[in-house]
RNA sequence: CGGGAUGUAGCGCAGUUGGUAGCGCAUCUGGUUUGGGACCAGAGGGUCGCACGUUCGAGUCGUGUCAUCCCGACCA
């Protein structure tokens, strides 16, 4: 009961109340390295709910998958040099191949005789090593295009981390293709950045707008950064995955021709994307209430329990008896069920177990509904509870699984979109930023100004909004106007916000 | 790397002017319970972050050190 009550003092700190409810709903918990995350496996069953998906959407786009190595020449890290610069700052770096047992027998030290001659760093990102390796898969345009993803785990030595939203390790996938033309590489780059959005509405039910990146928020050796910016309920932004057009640059870097169909040799053109554990922090953060994590039917890994209640042996064998079948049906019908007859805990501590953790519907049967033939559903994201006839209870729950995902995102679509406006300003964006959300405001396009509204409001240019009819109409404002700070001129309104 | 805070049982904490370790939850045993986090009785569990110092005596005082968390800078 203590522990609940922690959870509801969501307002003093929300990131304090993120991080217990991590903890509590047992998705994760802090490991021994600095900056690392245990995830346990509730948590690593919804990171799979959301690879099986996303690979799916990938092979859909005519994608493979692939593997390479979690080490990388320090020499290949620098042949890009806004890409060195870009993550210099957070490697970790691996120097020599062996210990040696101490001579006191009390410990092991590093063998200074087996140094490296060229130190590994452990993968920021993959970049490097793929396009090493793509130089030898690539010779003419009949090799083009490649278009390979990697699931793996990356290394970023950041100065200040947090459970699944910045994590020292963290799993992700990363997609690399290479095209024989600037134009199909932009349109892959564009095409995967919409079928990130297309998983982040409706798969994690978590609304987000689209667009392009300024110059300084651009990924390091990319032409351009597309993103996918989702809005937390505390008034905070996520950039919750991006997709690049990295033009030829990487190509350049690492000599990749081709020889085109008139026999002239030319760089390639490439693209990278990738989405994280990140993704289970948005989700996270956008659903959650006091009373714990709201999964969203589809990537929940328990999408409905089932609890008896009894008083003795005899009822609880009528009631497994009972629901049997029940459990059948669904599974049959593809919808994952856990049947919690445990005599270890009593329902009550079940009931706000199962809600901690999310699950979507709860069933529950005892001796009253087994005289009346009924069964007690709650849904998860209202806590509403109804009686309900067991005949045809099976697709009560299927059509109940669809209402709650659709109104999950519902929920969060109108929250987003309240979070949206315009300031025209500088004085009242200084306001407006404090309280949060996304601000549509102009900006003159220069990194100088980017940089000072940074310095003194902790905002952000998150993106320049694509179009999209389901944006709220401040966020469409395509009108020009004049900085809010230089009164300089302004093509049209970007979205600013403090993020995560 | 700067500012602030905290390190005592698995978790959350208390510990008085320095006197040899305590509470709640969790765990284990037995019993009664079971429609919203059960109750009773009993039990187990600690080099008080680490090191050095002051003292007859340190969880408590001093110095150093390490770690974690929060707020910044940095980032998916």
């Amino acid at each position: 009961m203590a522990e609940l009550k922690q959870l509801t003092k969501r307002s003093e700190n929300y990131s304090q109340w993120y991080n217990d409810l991590v903890v509590k709903a047992d998705l994760a918990e802090q490991s021994a390295v600095r900056g690392c995350m245990v995830i346990k496996p509730y948590g690593y069953a919804i990171w799979e709910k959301i690879q099986r998906q996303l690979d799916d959407m990938f092979k859909a786009t005519g994608h493979e998958n692939a593997y390479f190595p979690l080490l990388i020449p320090k020499s290949f890290l620098s042949r890009e040099a806004e890409h060195v610069e870009g993550f210099a700052k957070e490697c970790a770096v691996v120097t020599h191949y062996r210990l040696k047992t101490n001579e006191d027998k009390t410990g092991v030290t590093v063998d200074p005789a087996a140094k490296l001659e060229e130190e590994l760093i452990i993968r920021p990102t993959s970049e490097t090593i793929i396009w090493n390796t793509y130089k030898n898969w690539i010779h003419s345009y009949r090799d083009l295009p490649i278009l390979v993803n990697q699931w793996a785990n990356v290394m970023r030595w950041e100065m200040r981390t947090r459970p699944f939203l910045r994590t020292s390790e963290f799993l992700w996938q990363e997609g690399h293709t290479a095209h024989a033309t600037r134009q199909e590489a932009e349109e892959e780059a564009q095409r995967m950045l919409h079928v990130y959005a297309d998983f982040a509405e409706n798969y994690m039910a978590v609304p987000v707008i689209k667009g392009v990146k300024s110059a300084t928020e651009r990924f390091a050796g990319a032409l351009d950064t597309y993103t996918i910016e989702a809005m937390m309920q505390d008034g905070k932004a996520l950039q919750s995955g991006t997709s690049h057009f990295l033009g030829q640059n990487f190509a350049k870097a690492f000599d990749v021709q081709f020889t085109d169909k008139d026999g002239k040799n030319d760089y390639v053109w490439a693209t990278s994307w990738g989405v994280s554990t990140r993704l289970m922090g948005a989700l996270i953060m956008v659903h959650s209430d006091d009373n714990g994590l709201v999964l969203p039917p589809k990537l929940a890994p328990i999408q409905v329990v089932i609890v008896p209640i009894y008083k003795n042996e005899e009822q609880l064998s009528a009631i497994d008896a009972r629901v049997a079948p029940i459990i059948e049906k669904l599974r049959n019908m593809g919808i994952s069920v856990k049947y919690d007859n445990a005599d270890n805990k009593r329902p009550g501590f079940k009931f706000a177990d199962y809600e901690l953790r999310g699950v979507p519907v709860r069933l529950v049967l005892g001796a009253r509904d087994l005289e009346n033939g009924t069964m007690e559903v709650m849904r998860r994201d209202t806590l509403e509870k109804e009686t309900v006839a067991i005949e045809g209870i099976e697709d009560y729950v299927r059509q109940l699984l669809d209402d709650i995902q659709k109104n999950i995102f519902q929920k969060a679509l109108t929250q987003r979109n309240g979070w949206c406006k315009t300031v025209d300003t500088w004085e009242e964006f200084k306001v407006e930023i404090e309280k949060g959300g996304f601000i549509l405001a102009h900006w003159d396009g220069t990194p100088e100004t980017e940089e000072r509204i940074k310095d003194e409001t902790k905002a952000t240019i998150r993106c320049v909004p694509f179009d999209d009819d389901n944006y709220p109409a401040c966020v469409m404002d395509k009108e020009p106007g004049v900085d809010m700070l230089t009164g300089k001129p302004s093509a049209r309104r970007v979205l600013f916000a403090r993020s995560y």
